[in-house]
DNA sequence: GTCTATATAGAGATAGAC
DNA sequence: GTCTATCTCTATATAGAC
């Protein structure tokens, strides 16, 4: 039984909040009704807003990388690494009522707005999606599970897009089972 | 000589500010210093933030789908036609200073916030281009240009989705030119 | 049409009691 | 650690003079 603190539930209705409005409609009233705490109580955890939001990078950030190298180091077939790559984004979207995004897609669109190390964690998030991803279509190549041309970097780059553009493209439709199409049309450019 | 008049300049600025931005993050402040008028009397011409944000999106629709258009209707290669639209999409990341996203990109990671008819249509929007494009594609695939598996929309949605994260992904790193990376690689993947 | 002035609401943040 | 109370700032929006 892991104890959870304010801090981590205040962290907890952020994140669900960020995920779904983005960090600059999110309000510190939204995250009060949220964890039953007073506005003020949250700057004891917190000091700024920005540092809340660089916070909630860290932990998201360290959150999914666990899963993607649990990914990247099983014995699982490259097309299924692959695809379980695809879950990790496709499952935030069945989450709750209209679905969340990733928090650092949403994050890139209001990159402009975020405070210099946010802007750098966020880079640094997509840097070391696409490295893992590369991983994955580099070893699937040499396997023979995969056929493309051009670098792994380029096409891991193209494939991280395409599902952080995909996240935001089919929410407006309400449609998570299109995002599993998007998936599988994918996963047929790059299979024999 | 077309008359440019303040209707027209608040447009011009409030877009501007929305595709660095994002509309959570643009006031009318902004719009205010950047056309040289009072914050009043914008309400003159938009009553309302959200109306303006809706007649940003109409005018955007318009003017892209028109750009669109002249590039399907054209004699061009199929795969020129593929180049030339994501290079619409690129022209935005290379303006100013920071750079651009597709408005419609940014509004849909913004669209829990949108009004219910902004909402329409941005989703409009997506749903427009992806047909457009998978005109392209299907026409492509007939003359034996491009080869893909799956049907030309899944492909289509693919594609759009790619290139609308590519925006977000790429503009974090400060690289036009990795956008134009994903585009040959996306090429790559559909000319045999 | 654009201005000045103002209304109203909400934001993030701080002080100090408990 | 959390509360109440309050501060300050900025946001959108309105009223009415010009």
């Amino acid at each position: 039984m892991k104890k959870v603190g304010t801090k981590s539930k205040i962290l907890d209705a952020a994140q669900d909040c960020v995920q779904r409005v983005g960090a600059n409609a999110m309000s510190y009233q939204d995250i009060s009704d949220a964890v039953g705490i007073q506005k003020a109580s949250i700057h004891y955890h917190f000091p700024t807003k920005e540092r809340l939001i660089e916070a909630l990078i860290d932990r998201y950030s360290e959150r999914f990388f666990s899963l993607v190298q649990s990914i990247v180091e099983s014995e699982l077939s490259p097309e299924t690494k692959l695809r379980r790559y695809g879950l990790l984004f496709e499952a935030m979207l069945s989450e709750g009522e209209r679905g969340k995004v990733c928090l650092c897609g949403i994050l890139g669109a209001e990159l402009a707005t975020m405070s210099p190390v946010a802007t750098d964690n966020i880079r640094r998030f997509f840097r070391e999606n696409e490295k893992r991803l590369a991983e994955i279509l580099d070893e699937g190549r040499r396997e023979g599970a995969f056929k493309f041309e051009g670098d792994s970097r380029s096409m891991a780059t193209l494939v991280f897009s395409l599902l952080e553009g995909a996240m935001l493209v089919v929410r407006a439709d309400e449609g998570t089972q299109r995002f599993g199409a998007i998936m599988r049309q994918m996963i047929k450019l790059v299979c024999p």
